[in-house]
RNA sequence: CGGGCUGUCGUAUAAUGGCAGUAUACGUGCUUUGGGAGCACGCGGCUUGGGUUCGAUUCCCAGCAGCCCGACCA
């Protein structure tokens, strides 16, 4: 992409009121536009980050053979009053402009109408068990946004769901989504903490949260320093500098970004939308469920957490817009072919040839005005091309204060991996 | 929802009960070019409503908005 067509700009100063990095650093280079507290539109850069996520997540669900769809945003008020979740606090309710009271709600969550409509599909244990998925947009009316991509109203989530005929398959299949998270997470950047959580409005059930040790994190959890064994504040009896219940290790509380959860549902989905199934016997049963969210937008809030110094971001490669930030320097274009060198476009060129993601800035600005620019933005790497480097090209990765100069072959070598 | 802080050009800020200034961004021109270049000219602003006052961007009250703390939080 060229930098000069990108629409969006670096803003010179930090937004003014914002603490949170990801809120700080998002906004100021131009991956997110906050157009309310808590709502925010994703701009050219942070989409790909968005997407690059997505592709991650996809191909760990798909992997464990959960099926991609698509559900609506707009739930009619049936779904949610016959789980008796119409009158949640965070539901949004939508008016329709002819009948005084709300028919519609924003969608919250999805468990009502995926129970539903696989009541329409389910009816032998043969059916079972399968999951499914959806990567979409969540409303919830939070009393209090923040921290930018933290926790807002409006925000992205994966959703998967799993159907079981009892707790068993659902205790395997269980385990099999907590690995599947995990290689998530990793591949994400992000070191994530297991931990024994509640259920909230979802389940009775005791639950699991991938909680990311940070200090903006809104949870607090205990997790032991010898074996990562984890609770949540919010049901646990565990205490800081106590000793662990599992290995005698010592407790140590901490702060955490929840990034992902998965919880056992039982029947409390299948009864409310008679979601059964005949087994061998003859017998109907209560299908059981699961589900299972990650929440995309937070966690690319918290690579920026993770990943972050004074300057700027610094992306894990995995997550990053693009690979590369080509700079080319004021006089770099002079007269490439007679000083014998690649000009700066033609190695734009090559590189995407060969499948590359370049962001080339070939803006008329000056060099410091570019050099600050790719710290902010935080690409891997950064290619200078200027009078200076002659026929080479200046190499530095962003989490490495190291400068090279390499030929355009080694540079081909470095990133055509 | 309770508490605190804050609302001034696009952005970041200053001052002020009576002409609202600076930086940057933006436009034009010229000169520049390895860590947010220089000069000149230009464009552009006081959150809304009410009150006090001869006069309010400024003081007071309320609303709205943003951030932070708390409550809440799959």
């Amino acid at each position: 992409m060229l930098q000069s067509k990108l629409f969006t700009k670096t803003e010179r100063t930090f937004p003014k009121d914002e603490e949170a990095a990801n809120a700080r650093f998002l906004e100021r280079a131009g991956f997110i536009y906050k157009n309310s507290a808590g709502v925010y539109s994703y701009l050219p850069l942070g989409w790909r980050v968005i997407q690059k996520l997505v592709a991650i997540i996809r191909e760990e669900m798909d992997a464990i053979g959960g099926q991609e769809m698509f559900m609506p945003a707009l739930h009619d008020k049936r779904y949610l009053s016959a789980t008796g979740r119409w009158d949640v606090d965070v539901v949004f309710k939508v008016l329709d402009g002819k009948n005084p009271k709300p028919a519609f709600s924003l969608s919250w969550t999805h468990e009502e109408l995926i129970t539903e409509l696989a009541s329409k599909y389910v009816h032998s244990y043969k059916d079972l068990p399968f999951s499914a998925y959806q990567i979409q947009t969540k409303f919830r009316n939070e009393p209090r946004a923040k921290s930018g991509l933290l926790r807002g109203r409006e925000f992205m989530m994966k959703d998967l769901y799993s159907f079981h005929r009892d707790e068993e398959d659902l205790d395997r299949f269980y385990d099999i989504v907590k690995e599947a998270y995990f290689n998530v997470f990793k591949r994400a950047g992000i070191q994530a903490v297991y931990t024994l959580a509640a259920g909230g409005d979802f389940t009775s059930s005791n639950t699991h949260e991938f909680q990311a040790i940070c200090p903006v994190g809104e949870d607090t959890i205990y997790v032991c320093s010898k074996c990562a064994y984890a609770e949540n504040k919010e049901i646990s009896k565990l205490s800081g500098g106590g000793r662990c219940p599992k290995c005698e290790g010592k407790i140590k509380e901490e702060k955490a970004i929840e990034v992902g959860n998965i919880f056992p549902l039982g029947a409390k989905y299948s009864d409310a939308f008679d979601l059964r199934y005949t087994d061998e016997k003859g017998e109907k049963n209560p299908v059981v469920m699961g589900s299972y969210g990650i929440g995309v937008s937070r966690l690319m809030a918290t690579v920026v957490e993770m990943y972050h110094d004074e300057k700027g971001i610094v992306w894990p490669e995995s997550v990053a817009p693009f690979k590369v930030h080509l700079l080319e320097l004021a006089g770099a274009s002079a007269s490439p072919a007679e000083a014998g060198r690649k000009s700066a476009k033609k190695i734009y060129e090559d590189l995407q040839k060969i499948g590359v993601e370049v962001l080339y800035d070939d803006r008329k600005a000056s060099a410091g005005e570019k050099l600050t620019d790719a710290d902010l933005i935080g690409l891997p790497f950064r290619l200078v091309v200027s009078p200076k480097t002659g026929d080479k090209i200046e190499v530095k990765k962003r989490n490495e204060e190291i400068t090279k100069i390499m030929s355009f072959e080694e540079v081909i070598k470095l990133l055509g991996n």
